[in-house]
DNA sequence: GATCCACGGGAATACACGGATG
DNA sequence: CATCCGTGTATTCCCGTGGATC
């Protein structure tokens, strides 16, 4: 046998092997460089902004619409290209004002998700303006609002896209739309929800709305299949398939991707190299029916996901009171029990996971709830798989 | 020495139920 | 019958402490 022959074969069970090329373009949490249609929408947000392309600041724009519809996958393009072409390279903080340039503009990405406090939030915001890394500790609060004033002083005009702003509580946003100090006069907020703005925060309520629809079935075909042509191999997947899944998701992106994840997920756990029914149906099943969102779950800090992976390898039955599902976990955890148990309340609270009140088995005392996940769970573990 | 915030623990409150009380 | 009480859990709320980093 020859080399070439060895070779070759090598390449053919490579080949077969290999079902996943890119997974990253599988991802529910990841946003490609150019959003898949939205050309409409993308216009109408533009013309929100328009006086940014004479220099100007705009006014405050809300764009909203239900999960799965491209919001923050729009957003974030959006903002990367403006920023590319329109402000002016990072500054160093102290760096003196070229004159006569007119209004000197800068862009910023800023997800409610990871600044959840006001800390978080100007820390990011100068992350994004500056070029200097900014400390993270043995800074006050207070210290980090007076850099972002500072940058602002020099007659800068500023638009920061907040995402997700009734997803978390952002208590301090409030303040921010409405205060009257530097930062809220230079600054134009793109606010992104999945809420009419009458419906979220009192401050947003005169700013123009810009709504997002959901994805007809062909539109979500269309993202799908772009998806999975970068993301599995060819042939990987059938055309029924993804039509299949893209009516299952109801126009639902990120539930489609979720779903898409998860079969890839059981896919290669059955070393296929395709995705067989078997497959697609145990994608779809991963993913709950009120489902928060993946990113949201994986914006939580990692002690919190580790007790959420670990919350996942527990049996029904040890699921079936968070008194002891936390005993469960907090065995095979540095984490206190009592720790894990205020965690699994959080989460309930939040909606990442869901108490059912147990059918009563009769006992004494108030009687406890079960412990649903209500995220994508083969996804979560794929995506958060960041091993200690 | 300063800062933020994750931990951990415990107090207060809610709920379920059976039984006693008016 | 309606209400209250006691007991045992479940759940919520709150806050001091200390780690990690600048």
């Amino acid at each position: 046998v020859n080399l070439e022959e060895r070779i070759l074969r090598r390449m053919r069970r490579g080949e077969g092997r290999r079902l996943v090329v890119d997974e990253n373009a599988l991802s529910p949490v990841w946003h490609p460089e150019g959003p898949v249609g939205r050309g409409p929408t993308v216009e109408r947000v533009l013309d929100g902004l328009d006086p940014i392309f004479e220099g100007r600041g705009p006014d405050d724009v809300h764009v909203h619409g239900p999960a799965g519809t491209g919001k923050s996958a729009l957003v974030t393009a959006l903002v990367d290209h403006l920023a590319r072409h329109l402000s002016e390279p990072k500054d160093t903080i102290g760096t003196t004002t070229r004159a006569g340039s007119g209004t000197r503009l800068a862009f910023a990405y800023v997800d409610a998700r990871a600044a959840t406090s006001e800390f978080e939030f100007y820390h990011r915001l100068l992350d994004e303006f500056v070029k200097e890394s900014i400390p993270r500790r043995g800074i006050s609060t207070e210290e980090l609002r007076d850099r972002v004033e500072n940058y602002l002083r020099s007659g800068r005009s500023v638009v920061v896209a907040f995402d997700h702003v009734d997803d978390a509580e952002v208590d301090h946003l409030g303040d921010l739309l409405r205060s009257d100090d530097l930062i809220g006069r230079r600054t134009s907020w793109l606010t992104i929800g999945r809420n009419h703005p009458d419906d979220t925060h009192e401050e947003l309520e005169d700013v123009a709305a810009v709504s997002v629809p959901k994805y007809h079935r062909a539109e979500l075909t269309d993202v799908l299949t772009n998806r999975i042509s970068a993301g599995l191999a060819r042939d990987a997947m059938t055309h029924d398939q993804i039509r299949d899944l893209a009516e299952w998701a109801d126009g639902d992106a990120h539930a489609a991707l979720a779903a898409l994840l998860g079969a890839v997920d059981a896919a290669l756990a059955d070393e296929a190299s395709v995705i067989e029914p078997s497959h697609l149906a145990a994608g779809k099943a991963s993913v709950p029916d009120p489902c928060v969102s993946l990113g949201r779950v994986l914006a939580l800090p990692e002690n919190r996901q580790t007790v959420l992976r670990r919350l996942l390898e527990l049996t029904e039955d040890q699921r079936s009171s968070v008194s002891n599902a936390a005993a469960e976990i907090a065995a095979a955890s540095s984490l206190s029990e009592s720790t894990i148990r205020r965690y699994l309340y959080e989460f309930a609270e939040s909606g990442v996971v869901e108490r059912e009140r147990a059918a009563d088995a009769g006992g004494v005392g108030r009687p406890p709830s079960r412990v649903e996940p209500r995220f994508p769970t083969r996804a979560f573990v794929r995506l958060a798989s960041v091993e200690s």
